[in-house]
DNA sequence: TATTGTTATACTCTATAACTATA
DNA sequence: TATAGTTATAGAGTATAACAATA
């Protein structure tokens, strides 16, 4: 098999990714959530809630198991549902003030990390990372949209 | 909270890692497996295999689980386990032929995928795209040394 | 005594599909 | 008829800790 230029750097993108997913798994777990339970309130984060469709494609959990998520994130009180009074078979999920608290608390190591990994990062190192990731991103979407339907059914 | 400078890269980053994400585990599920178990048959794939420990290390899957996950590819065909005879308490996990088989098969929609987005990239973009990614793990990985010891127990 | 991998337990996530209530 | 969310079920991953065999 021939080796493609690109995979190299799938690989790179993937190895960085990790590094950030490490930080925050760890710190996520040292405050009794698991990854899912804080995909959710990272997204529920700074905003004023959201629907469970919406919840759901954001962070791209299906219904069924966000149903459960939900519930354990509200047993803890972190997040409340709320009745959406446009269409009644809506339900609105925001955070409560402590999960606000909790969102803020997990996020703070990350910045910390993330402090100490850009420190020597000028304000043209910083324009030329975007730049590339930009562009990649707007690369993968175009090709993404082109493969799936994208349902979350 | 003042808005660090670095935040909007790393998601970025994030997102770029979610549109390759999601091509990989959608076909994986054609394939009859589970994402930590590709993510074994992945991390096996040209090798000629690896320890429980090795394979833990690399996959950031703790022993325990990986005994289920491994026994659980074997039934499948997918690996073998081997006795290691320098030392008697360790366990070489290597693929079968078929799991070869399907770690090349599983690859083949991923190389699809990004040889859609990449299809405009010339030499120099694809240097540029590595040199900030190459530079962003470098950073990534000292500023990792300092927090974690990082343990497997 | 330390290390490698297995076993045991309890909980969470996951896909899938049937179901209720709205629209 | 379609949509939003819940419930039900079975399987898989996870952390954690105790355990066996070997070093």
């Amino acid at each position: 098999m021939k080796k493609e230029r690109y995979l190299r750097s799938i690989r790179l993108l993937a190895e960085c990714f990790h590094a950030f997913q490490q930080i925050s798994d760890t710190n996520v777990r040292r405050l009794g959530l698991t990854p899912p339970q804080f995909d959710i309130i990272a997204t529920l984060g700074n905003t004023p809630g959201m629907s469970f469709k919406e919840l759901g494609e954001k962070t791209l959990i299906t219904k069924g198991t966000l149903t459960g998520i939900v519930d354990r994130l509200e047993e803890k009180g972190l997040v409340v549902r709320t009745s959406c009074l446009e269409d009644r078979r809506s339900m609105i999920v925001r955070l409560t003030a402590q999960g606000e608290n909790d969102f803020q608390r997990l996020f703070a190591p990350h910045i910390q990390f993330c402090k100490q990994a850009f420190l020597s990062y000028s304000d043209n190192d910083f324009a030329a990372l975007d730049h590339e990731l930009a562009k990649l991103k707007q690369h993968l979407d175009e090709a993404l949209a082109g493969i799936t339907p994208c349902s979350n059914t």
